[in-house]
RNA sequence: GGGGCGUUAGGCAAGUGGUUUAAGCCGCCAGUCUUUCAAGCUGGAAAUCGCGGGUUCGAAUCCCGCACGCCCUACCA
């Protein structure tokens, strides 16, 4: 059976398929989410571990949504993903696939396994649970409940086929063994056993005819020739059971490869209800992460280097390529990691969330804006590619960046290319995000005084010296006057300016900084005055008489 | 209740019996640089390797027990 995806030209695909073949391994992975409107770090963690094992071995990778749910099942809820996978650079290689598209093959399947009798019909009537609870109503029901033998499981073939066509509802359950084991080897946790006497007789097709997980999985993985299943540890009990049911269907196991969980800081499970928008990937795109650097630091999480390479000491910093040359299934950890972000900042950042994520907001704010809000090696290694990539690799961001709030202008790209650069490279050095040259950044690209000033800046530079009202504008003029206007021209004019008035130079290098920039921090103030330039800088110091 | 998986500093982690008196990174602290803040550089604090037994000349590393956490145990995925 072939899978195709949706509204995807077949011819193309083949014909990719076929090129592909050619070069290629046969090893096929898939990342396999379940739609629930939003991609989270876990969930793209295992992404890309899949994806980084099909780029080294040159497989491929496959996405498939698993919409059996119908309740989670629309559009919507797929987008999320889809978009959390795009900004990663996450692309695959076929799909995306819809399971829901292939009931028809897991009922299929079901009724096959019927007739092999490897299953059997259940007549037990609908036990009604509600969602809410379900985890603990499941449990204490088991605690209580005495394992019993199933009293459909050996009722007869042209029994079990009167009552069916009688009308009667039933599910199909997969009849497990009475005695033996199952076993499995992960690549990951190694060897594993499980008695069949622990293993349920798990149901594969609801009575409203719907097949369940276990059973669709399998299915697709087999339909869609899967030969290694990399994902998350949770799954790792419910492999026992896929194990049968590949047994059972006649067909070869894949590898397995369970991944440790991320968790939150209080250990529990990542989740949209409980963590809110601080674990959904698409969060770190828009506060302003690389997707580079982010991924970098997902792909530290549950997953470390074999081998440390000759003449390297230990690193942290991987590119995509270097992290595609390394990866390998036996560098997957056994232990859950923490992904470290900030319970109680994680609280408040839901509720301001809508501010936060408005970079046109945040540009009018960034001194309002969370210092530490997430994982903080997620943030130094986001700040650690802003300041050490090419410049070159980072231009496009910034550009995209300013755009969304309004401060991008052709010339930047034009006359004044090559000022935009210079200008980039100053501030980067100390920018977290792509949002800070946005915000911190905006004194910098935008005209006039059509900028921020942060008050504590204010109160600390400019309204400390009573002296600074008339001392700046009248610093605008020698500014003003000079003829060439470099780092050591203005330089020189301050000095013999704050020699002249008699005061410190620092008061009036701070006062300017705060009042070219709004902020009490930046990079060398020679190096600011240059890069606002002679217009703005005269303008600006001139301003403070109206500010104090 | 049953079954499974895990447990090295605040977080990420190296390390699978012997120069480990336990790497490295983030974070934290201090010094240095400086006109500010970062960065950089230098240094520091922080781990009785979950706990208790055992095996061994020697254990974070092997064995047993316990505790804790997580997962599965659904006509959820």
């Amino acid at each position: 059976m072939a899978f195709r995806g949706k509204g995807s030209p077949a011819a193309p695909l083949a014909v990719a398929r076929i090129i592909h073949r050619k070069f290629m391994s046969d090893i096929r992975v898939r990342f396999a989410p379940s739609p629930t409107g939003y991609l989270h770090v876990g969930g793209a963690r295992t992404a890309l571990f899949n994806w980084l094992f099909a780029r080294r071995l040159g497989g491929t990778y496959i996405l498939r949504i698993e919409d059996t749910d119908k309740l989670r099942n629309n559009e919507e809820m797929v987008r999320g993903i889809l978009e959390g996978l795009a900004w990663l650079g996450l692309d695959y290689d076929e799909g995306p696939f819809f399971q829901s598209d292939y009931y028809e093959q897991h009922r299929t399947a079901a009724f096959q396994l019927l007739d092999n009798g490897w299953a059997y019909r259940d007549f037990t009537p609908k036990e009604e649970r509600s969602d809410a609870n379900i985890k603990q109503a499941v449990a204490e029901a088991n605690r209580q409940a005495v394992k019993v033998k199933n009293p459909y499981r050996d009722l007869s073939r042209a029994e079990s086929d009167a009552r069916a066509a009688a009308g009667e509802a039933f599910v199909i359950r997969f009849k497990v063994p009475e005695e033996g084991k199952t076993s499995f080897d992960d690549a990951v946790y190694g060897p594993q056993e499980r008695d069949y006497k622990d293993i349920e007789d798990l149901v594969l097709l609801r009575s409203d005819g719907h097949p369940l997980y276990n059973l669709s999985v399998v299915c697709d993985d087999i339909a869609m020739g899967i030969t290694h299943v990399i994902r998350g540890q949770d799954h790792l009990s419910n492999t026992h059971k896929q194990v049968l049911l590949y047994q059972a269907l006649g067909k070869p196991v894949p590898v397995f490869a369970h991944l440790p969980l991320i968790l939150a800081p209080d250990k529990s499970k990542l989740s949209k209800r409980k963590h809110g928008e601080i674990v959904s990937v698409t969060t770190y795109r828009d506060a302003g992460f690389l997707p580079d650097a982010f991924l970098n630091s997902l792909a530290l999480l549950g997953w470390s280097p074999e081998e440390v390479r000759e003449g390297e000491v230990d690193r942290e910093v991987f590119s995509r390529p270097e992290l595609i040359e390394r990866f390998s299934l036996g560098g997957i950890h056994k232990s859950n990691a923490v992904f470290n972000f900030d319970l109680r900042e994680a609280q408040d950042w839901q509720s301001q969330k809508e501010q936060l994520l408005d970079p046109r907001w945040v540009a009018r704010n960034f001194y309002k804006f969370p210092r530490s809000w997430t994982d903080q090696k997620a943030q130094w290694m986001n700040a650690e590619y802003i300041k050490t990539m090419p410049l070159a690799e980072l231009l496009p961001y910034v550009k995209t960046k300013l755009q969304s709030v309004d401060l991008w202008r052709a010339e930047f790209e034009g006359a004044e290319s090559e000022w935009f650069q210079r200008a980039v490279n100053l501030i980067r050095d100390r920018y977290r995000t792509l949002n800070d040259f946005a915000s911190l950044g905006r004194a910098y690209f935008v005209a006039g005084l059509d900028f921020e000033f942060e008050e504590e800046a204010v109160k600390k530079n400019l309204k400390k010296d009573a002296a600074l009202k008339t001392l700046l504008p009248e610093l605008a003029d020698r500014f003003g006057a000079l003829s060439e206007f470099t780092h050591d021209s203005t330089e020189a004019a301050l000095r013999a300016f704050a020699e002249e008035k008699g005061v410190k130079a620092g008061l009036l290098i701070n006062g300017t900084r705060t009042a070219l920039t709004g902020q009490s921090a930046g990079p060398g103030l020679f190096d600011v005055v240059t890069i606002i330039g002679q217009t703005r800088a005269v303008e600006r110091l001139r301003n403070v008489a109206n500010l104090v």
